[in-house]
DNA sequence: GCCTCCTGGTGAAATGTTTCATATACAAGG
DNA sequence: CCTTGTATATGAAACATTTCACCAGGAGGC
């Protein structure tokens, strides 16, 4: 039975009322008692729903936010998603969500296709500088793309600085960071300015590999690793990762390498990401507030004055002990 | 500078043609050569895109599929998301994503919501049966809806039977099956139902426990584990979990008792997800193809022909070892 | 040279809303 | 009883598309 879906137009005959009135009811707007309570009662009668298409083409407004995401597979994007999704939803908002592998042309390519969708606006955490719509709100995670477009992100900075400190004072002497992530520029490298700045000032040598996607092969690691070993004992007694999942898979390298997690040397890593299906880390870790990031987004994205936005914001991180330190 | 968007009115103006004409050409319905480059270079110069929601109120088609999931955060429902979101854009459709947390208002909601969305079509994964629309296409993931309605999901009745036949294999004479899950009836339910039916042919003993969310605590299934101990020796020597979830917890618990897996008791669980950053298994499963069935799932919805779509299709599954067996 | 046919461009109508200028009804004041 | 003012319902216009009946122009046949 494909009964044609109900109009407004039909609920106004139905009720008795002009089609004005219906449109009113459905928007909040007051109305005199009998007539809303002639309209509630058609349009229950005849199930109707607005068509909010028809209602976007008139008010350019969607209630559709758009996401964009390298993907969902991995714990803290999949955290991001759930939270920026509930956020919406409280707001009577809907998620339509881009995954982008960090494909460039992709990436860009659901940007253009939001433009067409009409979506209100755009949250985007992406691998690459884009080309982003004048006038269509904006809110980057840990990018930075112009002045005039907020960025959310952790306080990653703070964050390398947490990790150093607390590598020194758990009694490291001889610190490195390793790092992969995207060759261009983002919120995400502070980890390591941190990280460096506390070294040095506190004088402590602080040894570095910065490698990206694509060139950061085990190989690269472990032979890093190796250049600091003599006698099988490692010269580095503290490790500052980029990400858990590199300093996990550091923790496997080490582990071939005969050397013990935290005895011989101690970890951290950077997200908070934990095990499935309960509390625990995969190591110790700074970890990134992913709901509140997410919150932040979407009140971003809404705020009613869009004239004094920050330009950046940057959300607490703490640290967490996760096995791969000593304490 | 709030330059309003330019409409096909202003490219038929700019390039000197038709109104038709300029739509025509973003239809892909042939047009004189010369008058498609006039209203290409047009739409090029001008900035052009089409406007997704007047196209839909006119054609009624969105390009656009929702998505119903529990949640994402779930590395089995984050493939699946992940899978679907491509195969729907492969396919240049959208994906418009829902999050239920599984409770059952919020699962109706975004069914309805769906439809003043007037999306394309539903795929939905839920714990409850709902009341879904007759004319909206909809393809329910481990759930029967309706006769009308297809179902994917993986051979959970093979699948069972495949891990009682190789806990058989691998030496045990004392099964025992333990499940969690939503009440009310699903395709997931015959894990149990095949895993049974090897027993009950084989003569082998099989002890039970079927708790649902929410009665699932882990008390419940020490109190079991217990029941079956004489003297610190379980006299079930293979466990067949609905869920890799519930096979992890159960290892925990195993492990607080003086336990050892594999050594004193196998588990084979189900789904087959995998540990974050590797290939690694939690457990011995049984494997669910969560990209087959995201492009089943596609596919059926956007079947040109939905005159004879199956009720139910089964995907098959596999086994694998991931340490909690002994092989 | 004229008529017919056919190809393909044209522009008005229609889609389901919101908005706004207009109309109506009713109350109060003279 | 008439006037004025206020409050609120009305319905036509507009939004950006697609579709379709219509029309123009060129080719081919007699």
């Amino acid at each position: 039975m494909k009964n044609a879906m109900p109009t407004m137009k039909d609920v106004a005959q139905e009720a008795g009322v002009a089609l004005g009135t219906v449109s009113k009811v459905f928007n909040g707007i007051p109305v005199g008692e009998s007539y809303r309570i002639k309209v509630e009662e058609a349009a229950r009668k005849l199930g109707y729903q607005v068509n909010q298409y028809a209602r976007g083409l008139k008010t350019n407004k969607t209630n559709t936010v758009a996401v964009i995401l390298p993907g969902v597979n991995h714990p803290f994007f999949a955290a991001l998603a759930q939270h920026i999704c509930e956020a919406l939803a409280r707001r009577d908002y809907r998620m339509l969500l881009y995954v982008t592998a960090s494909n460039p042309e992709i990436e860009q390519n659901c940007v253009n296709m939001v433009r067409q969708n009409k979506a209100d606006g755009i949250i985007g955490l992406t691998y690459n500088p884009l080309a982003v719509d004048e006038d269509l709100p904006f809110v980057g995670i840990d990018r930075s793309f112009r002045a005039d477009i907020p960025c959310v992100a952790a306080d990653n900075y703070g964050g390398g600085r947490l990790a150093a400190e607390k590598l020194l004072e758990l009694g490291c002497t001889h610190l490195a960071f390793l790092r992969t992530g995207s060759s261009s520029p983002s919120e995400t490298d502070k980890r390591g300015d941190g990280f460096e700045a506390v070294c040095r000032t506190r004088q402590i040598p602080c040894e570095v590999l910065r490698r990206n996607d694509g060139e950061d092969g085990p190989e690269v690691f472990r032979e890093f690793l190796l250049a600091h070993m003599a006698e099988g004992k490692l010269d580095i007694d503290g490790i500052f990762c980029s990400t858990d999942l590199l300093a996990w898979r550091i923790q496997n390298i080490l582990a071939e390498l005969g050397l013990r997690v935290p005895e011989d040397v101690q970890i951290i890593g950077f997200d908070g990401i934990r095990r499935f299906g309960g509390e625990e880390l995969y190591c110790s870790t700074i970890i990134q507030p992913a709901e509140k990031m997410a919150e932040t987004c979407v009140d971003l994205l809404l705020a009613k004055d869009r004239s004094n936005i920050p330009a950046l914001v940057c959300l607490p991180v703490s640290y967490a002990p996760g096995g791969t330190t000593r304490e």
